[in-house]
DNA sequence: CTGTTAGCGCATTCAC
DNA sequence: GTGAATGCGCTAACAG
């Protein structure tokens, strides 16, 4: 094609063709009440002119859904969100739509564009990892009538269909191993309270300490942490204690990283390998077996955590009920020694 | 949205606010030539009403573009991607263009069908890094007029602008410098030679042992690995040589991480920490200095390519010349020891 | 400054 | 089986 030249359109088609456009049309919907040879014409001026139907103009079209869902995580370069992601994809493949994913780097006012250009281009639903600040934007009420899906993370005050893990209990039971294993000063590595699986980590983190009457020393608390640099120092903080914890439970996969970077600084600076911290991670990592110190592993599944969110959504859709009671499903986590 | 609800539209607006469509569309393009207090009125009905313009419909006016560019990747789960994607879209965003984004999963037809709906939805550009398979669907003439780049990998008989990593020349310097440490027995793993970076980088490898004048030794040579688990197995035939290599080039993440996995692995099962070959990785990962083996890292800013990559498609956009003569960039790498 | 007219590409409705 | 008319939501061009 020439430069300059637009798209063709449906009636460049049928011109080529030598036939209406309504023919073009129906042949490329299937073909039902066309001509067998009047089709093979259409479809080789289909290719001679490199045509592909606009299916912006199509939406248009009362009736005609976008066939777009709208997918908005908080961190691409996180390979949790990118497998969420493509759990969303599979599910809405097997529903013959496409997905639209955008990244919001965990900030809020890029996510209210997101939603809002999403809606803009007729998305028929929406699949957010919330970013964590105020979320006016994803109230029911401001997204039209499109269904919106939370996921991982919830708002607080937002009453709409939300997939979490079971962040309580997985942290709960990592802290408890700990415990059993003996250990009483268990320091805690955390993301902002503010994004809600921070805060509920800590719950369960606190609830399994409560239970074997052990009350929280602030000092072993580090929940700020939102890098892997930042968690790094938050380690070395709580190793310099004078009465430094014998295990660390992490709430997320940066504090993890960040955690163990600290050990191996020390490790490489002659400390030796002994003596440092048993660590718990919420959230797995590649080659976790390969530490110089034995870590247990909170796992979940973030395709599946991917699909649960769509399927929720696609529920809500094919009830046509975008107003329903808001459901909430909590998936199960599991809890291993490292594979070593 | 929802079956049987709609989105409100300009008209309806412009009915709520007591104004003409007119009024409305000029109001949210800015405001130029409307009364301050119209204003007033119509941005108070759009807030009342829950109201998005359809960017769809305005799309299809002439003239008007549709602010999208298609980025098609092949692996969301992989970080290196997301990383990649969020350079692409850091560029676009400077240009005030929005990404959509699709996994192609390394499927030469899934990518066949994302150009294709790309196009479709009249995306301004495409970004694309090829699953490696035929590649008749990304060829100029059957995209219509919208530009293409290529990243990270090339296609043979393409002539479209492409962004590539100094496969050849990362490869040859980390071979170089396990040659210069006195290896001679240095084995390959990589991934299948269909796929450029494998063919490129095994063509580094080879020339630094030529140089030397080392022919390569087909029984250490394992080059189709695509996957963790593969990897691992192919390093373990490696190690289980009668003359197994003293060093190994793994040309990309996924063989390094199968290759470190195939070491813990013995090692766990006590055959001590020593004794197991050097190894350079083409593509860095997280805690590689935590290995009990020293990695040699050839680092990419996978950011940087999706960067350059935009670049290139925006100057050619800007340039309105989806035609003129290809353009192939070659971004450098950087060869390290695992920072330790 | 504001409103009316017209048409973007497509598919539904209704004629033929 | 096929085509002509019509309108989806929006905005350039023109009229007032």
């Amino acid at each position: 094609m020439a430069p300059g030249t637009r798209q063709p359109t449906i009636k460049e088609v049928a011109a080529s063709a030598g036939v209406s456009p309504m023919t073009v049309s129906r042949t490329l919907a299937g073909g039902v009440n066309v001509r067998p040879d009047l089709q093979a014409k259409v479809l080789a001026a289909v290719k001679e002119l490199g045509y592909f139907r606009n299916e912006n103009a199509r939406s248009l079209r009362p009736g005609q859904a976008s066939g777009l869902i709208g997918v908005a995580i908080t961190n691409l370069g996180n390979p949790y969100y990118g497998n969420f992601a493509l759990g969303v994809e599979e599910v809405a493949a097997k529903h013959g739509k496409r997905i639209v994913l955008g990244n919001t780097g965990e900030d809020c006012g890029r996510e209210a564009q997101l939603v809002a250009d999403f809606i803009g281009r007729q998305v028929e639903g929406l699949v957010v990892v919330p970013s964590g600040g105020a979320a006016e934007h994803l109230r029911a009420d401001r997204l039209g009538d499109t269904p919106i899906v939370l996921a991982s993370r919830q708002v607080a005050g937002l009453d709409v269909d939300t997939v979490l893990l079971d962040d309580v209990g997985g942290a709960y039971q990592g802290t408890l191993s700990l415990l059993e294993s003996g250990h009483t000063r268990i320091g805690f590595l955390g993301n902002v309270p503010s994004v809600s699986t921070g805060q509920r980590r800590y719950i369960g983190y606190e609830k399994a300490l409560a239970e074997r009457g052990i009350s929280p020393d602030a000092r072993l608390i580090q929940r700020d942490q939102q890098d892997v640099e930042a968690a790094r120092s938050a380690m070395e903080r709580l190793l310099d204690l004078p009465d430094a914890p014998t295990a660390i439970f992490s709430a997320n996969n940066r504090n993890t990283i960040g955690a163990l970077k600290e050990i191996g600084r020390r490790i490489r600076s002659g400390a030796g390998a002994t003596g440092f911290p048993a660590i718990v991670s919420f959230d797995s990592f590649e080659l976790s077996e390969m530490m110089p110190v034995p870590v247990t592993v909170i796992d979940s599944d973030a395709r599946q955590l991917g699909r649960e969110a769509a399927e929720l959504l696609f529920a809500r859709l094919q009830a046509a009920d975008s107003h329903g009671p808001s459901r909430m499903i909590e998936l199960p986590v599991t809890v291993s020694m490292a594979d070593r």
